[in-house]
DNA sequence: TTCTCAATCGTATGCGCAATCGAAAGCGCA
DNA sequence: TGCGCTTTCGATTGCGCATACGATTGAGAA
């Protein structure tokens, strides 16, 4: 490796010079800059990150930890919290955290040991220990997506509304004219889940429909599998629903191909509308009604909160929640364009 | 932070001794052990990654250099990488290229100053400046998708079979009885966009068809606008094709909109085959008909590659390609399961 | 007692860099 | 010539760690 003092030599002048003129940290005569320039040049010189942020105590590098890779809703998150944060001189360091709150830790304990200047987190179904050490080390963190109750000063946190939109979702197929609305969850313990499922019931309410928790099933992520369990126990009921309410995108597909293999139709024999929309969900058959968040700008606020932070770390600490879309389609059994 | 020297001090031992409890680098009394690992517990002492490998010379990170986020097709890719990387104990680090040079110039640099101990890329369309340098300062590297005719020695490389099988697609079409078959490709100058093509025209010409260059559009990736042009001059000719070999994932999805938009249906209106699968081909409509990439497998041993030159360095350079498989469903208009 | 040797641990060094401190040189002015 | 001031740059230090090397101890042999 070619280091400063290597160039230093070349240059014929010391390394704390060199440096100077890499970091335009003090004036330094145009033609003594001019030979070090030549010197990185010909030396090929490139830098050290490791020995700089040892030395600054600083990686410009923020963490991310989610279930980023395993999960294609993440996708477009991740997209934009790219976007921002190397625009903004950062690097990011991905771990991702499957969901499970064992690899959660691991991952965190990771992005630390790397020395990450701050954290993006999508809590597992159980993140108190890590929030813990995080707010403990006073890590700028933001946690996305999922939003605890009472977050730790000092952490910021975004999301999107989910109760009310959840709700609007069961009032439409209520207005059809349901009566028997199922509801397919994500992961059991997720800060979305619950607060879907919360919507669920006051669509429910307030629809004037009986309370049946048979109609409700976990669909965790992942494999599949249990979808495919729950869509076979839904349809089995004495009074099977005659709409399914999905409580995110992967329970969606998965539903789908369930109901697909038992040649089931939508909407004629069953009625489908979903909590989150996809960049293709056009090109389904049928196209599919949703409920679509708005990812991008989901992971560009968090980068936005985070840089901010870590701009001036005594800000209070602060809760976003945006607002998702109502994507009117047909899966829903109507026929708007 | 806290730092070796305070474990040291609550231990009362020495910070060497410290260390070598943690890396189990050479024998101590049980006791000693005992109090060093008391005290790093009473300290909730971490570890400075960032020191360690300043002094170690190793950073135990990998870096990814691909249109990793940007491109969904990607997205199963990066996942298997991801996998296998962190099971073996590193850390990924990640740069998006966007599939530009002059990004991906930045973004290998990036990982370069980070230091990163190996790193998979997916060259872009003009990759020559970045593999020079990779080569020079001798990084293990493997290329990943787009194998260039030459290799650097040292570099390793992997993608799937793009010609063969492309003609095959084409085929396929031509034993149903399509004369006028178009394609629409993606970004012009990756090798994949290349052999695709090469695997068109002999498609093209063992079947007997005629060679029409009106017939070959560029599809680029991004924003789906070069695919809505393609499709509208390619139905605008005095004869139109009838069927459409795509060239990727984002070239299929943008393909499908443009014709779902002119109202046109398929296969009835025109037949369309794709190269790449997606997990929910079969949700759409109608079912795709596709060449299947071994996403997962070309991910696991791309790392597998490197793992293995990590471990010896003097490994003669490797190409690997990969079979893609026919996944025969609807849309090039038969009528399969 | 003195010496040897093994077992256990501490001291010192340097990885590559940023930044502090102070040295050297040039200038004007008395 | 001598003083103060500015401009330009070099020597040095330390970030937190791994590791080469040396110091200390005690047991056993001579």
């Amino acid at each position: 490796m070619v280091t400063m003092s290597d160039v230093a030599r070349v240059a014929d002048v010391s390394a704390s010079t060199v440096s100077h003129v890499i970091n335009k940290t003090r004036k330094v005569l145009p033609d003594t800059e001019k030979a070090v320039l030549a010197a990185i040049e010909a030396t090929g010189y490139w830098g050290d990150g490791i020995a700089r942020s040892l030395r600054k105590g600083t990686t410009e590098t923020i963490g991310l930890a989610m279930s980023a890779i395993s999960n294609p809703y993440f996708g477009d998150v991740v997209h934009a919290i790219e976007q921002s944060v190397s625009k903004a001189g950062y690097s990011l360091l991905l771990a991702d955290t499957h969901d499970d709150p064992a690899r959660e830790k691991r991952a965190v304990k990771d992005l630390l040991s790397h020395r990450v200047d701050a954290m993006i987190v999508a809590p597992s179904s159980d993140p108190e220990a890590i929030l813990d050490t995080l707010s403990k080390r006073s890590i700028p963190t933001v946690l996305i997506d999922r939003v605890p109750d009472e977050i730790r000063t000092g952490m910021d946190a975004i999301g999107v509304i989910n109760d009310e939109p959840t709700a609007k979702l069961v009032d439409h197929l209520a207005q059809l004219g349901h009566t028997r609305i199922a509801t397919i969850t994500s992961r059991t313990g997720l800060t979305t889940t619950t607060e879907r499922l919360h919507g669920y019931w006051t669509g429910i309410d307030r629809n004037g429909l009986a309370r049946d928790p048979d109609l409700v099933r976990v669909g965790d992520d992942g494999t599949g599998e249990a979808v495919e369990l729950a869509v076979a126990e839904l349809l089995a009921l004495s009074a099977p629903p005659t709409a399914i309410v999905m409580g995110n995108n992967q329970v969606t597909i998965a539903t789908m191909a369930a109901l697909r293999n038992r040649r089931m139709s939508v909407p004629a024999d069953i009625a489908l509308v979903a909590f989150d929309d996809f960049p293709w969900a056009d090109l389904f058959h049928p196209r599919l009604t949703t409920m679509s968040q708005p990812v991008e700008e989901l992971g560009a606020q968090a980068v936005k909160m985070l840089l901010e932070r870590l701009d001036n770390r005594d800000l209070p600490s602060r809760h976003i929640r945006l607002e998702p879309t109502f994507m009117h389609r047909e899966s829903c059994g109507c026929n708007e364009g």
